[in-house]
DNA sequence: TTGAATCCGGACTCCAGCGGTCGTATACTT
DNA sequence: AAGTATACGACCGCTGGAGTCCGGATTCAA
């Protein structure tokens, strides 16, 4: 499995949306729900959410809407999936501050460990920009290679 | 969220507890619940699949289990996973074959992709052995580093 | 040969959490 | 005042993960 929630994936074309439109004053929640055929409620609940943690401004009322709070490559794919699906373990024994209650048994989760902060970092070096770039610039595009200690190459790729 | 399932956990943990006995002739899953305080019912048929599979070579009657079928140093934590819980897409629209429906207004999942490259790749990189070196030879640890197209490091650690 | 230990595998239950809806209250614009 | 939007809590169906049960097949040992 090891797949991120449909919530997440929606958080993160709403705003990669709204950084495609800065031009906007605001785009209702109901724009970008149309835009991507996403039930209207569901995304409204994630930007409410979105806003909460302050990577959206809110606006009430008509003509109101969303805007982003910070610039597009302030915002990295991590603090989103964070903000919408709490935090990310990929081992189900870890809590935020201890570890599982079985120490001694569960021998597994410390290499594991390091895998999800492996990912975290992936997911931290990529941001909305990134996103919004996608397809236009992709001279521009971040280079991510991965080696083993030994030197080989073990992955070379764009992110 | 993100997480790996306490299935493939539990089969990484067995295959470890595997590989750090070999001099026995078997192990029954039993005798590896035990170990790890996990449910035996629930384990056995986790090791019946990573027999099926081919990872393991079970042997029924008195004095039987399972034994690694293949060295340590070969079988990937990737492969574990997927043969536990199928293929690992990080989006919920992604399919073996194919992409979502939505093929031009999901335009998040290029990006994604290769995120889920990256974690596919440092899963394909980390072996039961490694998990059972672990905490013993530190220095044989495998070096990961991750830089960014400027060359800047992004993360540079153990896995 | 009998029985104990073990693997095999389908069927089943339980339940948390995801995805989504509804209704109402509140805020803002004109 | 009316219309449009956000804000938020309550609700719900359902999938899938976690775990159990049981009947059957295999193998070994006494």
């Amino acid at each position: 499995m090891l797949r991120l929630t449909k919530k997440a994936d929606y958080a993160l074309m709403a705003l990669k949306y709204l950084a495609e439109h800065p031009e906007s004053s605001a785009l209702s929640a109901k724009d970008i729900a149309e835009a991507y055929h996403i039930p209207q409620q569901l995304l409204a609940k994630i930007l409410q959410r979105l806003a909460k943690v302050g990577m959206v401004k809110s606006h009430a009322g008509m003509n109101g809407g969303y805007v982003l709070a910070k610039e597009p490559d302030r915002i990295s794919a991590f603090e989103v999936i964070f903000a919408i699906d709490g935090p990310l373990f990929i081992t189900s024994c870890f809590t935020q501050e201890g570890n599982c209650d079985l120490t001694n048994s569960c021998t597994i989760k410390e290499p594991l460990a390091r895998v999800n902060e492996t990912i975290s970092s992936v997911l931290k070096n990529i941001h909305i920009s990134d996103l919004v770039e996608e397809g236009r610039s992709p001279m521009e595009r971040k280079l991510v290679t991965i080696r083993s200690a030994s030197g080989e190459k073990i992955l070379h790729h764009v992110v």
